[in-house]
DNA sequence: TCTAAAAGTTAGGTAAAGCAAACTTTATTA
DNA sequence: TAATAAAGTTTGCTTTACCTAACTTTTAGA
């Protein structure tokens, strides 16, 4: 039924740039699509046809634009996907946000399911657990240009770390 | 000079493969590189073309195939890629090496260059660092599956945790 | 309400990447 | 060394995804 139709990168593309236009819009416009794309308006029509076909957005010719149930699905996953990427790259890597968003936009087509669950477990684990956290993190943007630890921040950080543990076991 | 010629993902696979074969057999075959990339012969002789009207490799018809100094730069690029992904999926994230691999293969292309330093970077972190490393991980993994953190495996990571810290601070 | 502008579609074209099948060159071996 | 097998190339076709330009439909304002 709603089994994996393996889209082009380009098709789950558009199928996210409508779901963020329904959110906004309660409806897709081509036109819409066609800036948020950088595409031109023909070219969108052409992606809506390949994409009715699939089932994935209802649509017929000078029609307003929404996705079907399925459709849906698959924006949402995608956009996901696109999120947790990001917020990976950002909060852990600490990469610069406008990178963070273009390498998502590309990466988001590139992992796979389990991949992606293990991701979001990861970041999670890193924030819940006291062995690492917000300062943690900070320590390893230290590291990042160090790129050797060095004893001093070391044993800063240590120590928050100590702190936090005998605090916890009492 | 050897600047960004934007190769398209599946010519950036054509160097990846390249490079192999180079490094196993000194040379590479059109008919091995269709192997390993799962096309028809006949495709491989036009990505020859379009790969050495980018100076990437040296060929001409009937000739052996070698990577230039540029082409040989790329194809290290990408597979160090390749390789820091699927290490971050299987030693990190703990996925089977299987889905590491096929995942890497896929979102090599699709990394930046500052996103994939930090991503070494932060393998090494993980690693360097007293309050991470090997056992911390082996808890992500039960992590991954409770959800919630439990207070007895929490326990046991956090004493292996101290042990560690108090070797260190003496 | 009628007409221009905006939105949408169609048609024809390009480029990348692949296929299958026919063909040519090179290599092997009898 | 000749003929046959293997490797490599060419040709013609397909699909995807885009473009531009011309055309049609819809919308909105005078």
């Amino acid at each position: 039924m709603s089994k994996d139709t393996l889209l082009s990168e380009s098709l789950e593309d558009y199928l996210e740039v409508i779901l963020e236009l329904e959110k906004a819009n309660k409806v897709a416009r081509a036109k819409d699509i066609a800036e948020k794309m950088g595409v031109q308006r023909g070219s969108v029509t052409g992606a809506l046809k390949s994409l009715e076909e699939k089932n994935l957005v209802n649509y017929e010719p000078y029609s307003f634009i929404t996705l079907t149930q399925k459709g849906a699905r698959i924006a949402r996953k995608i956009k996901a996907r696109h999120m947790v990427i990001k917020d990976f790259l950002e909060r852990v890597l600490q990469v610069d946000p406008e990178i963070a968003e273009t390498t998502a936009c590309r990466m988001e087509h590139a992992i796979d399911d389990l991949s992606l669950d293990r991701l979001v477990c990861f970041i999670d684990y890193i924030y819940a657990c006291p062995r690492t956290g917000e300062d943690w993190i900070q320590s390893f943007i230290e590291h990042c240009s160090n790129k050797e630890l060095d004893a001093a921040s070391c044993d800063r950080c240590l120590n928050e770390c100590l702190r936090r543990l005998q605090k916890i076991s009492g």
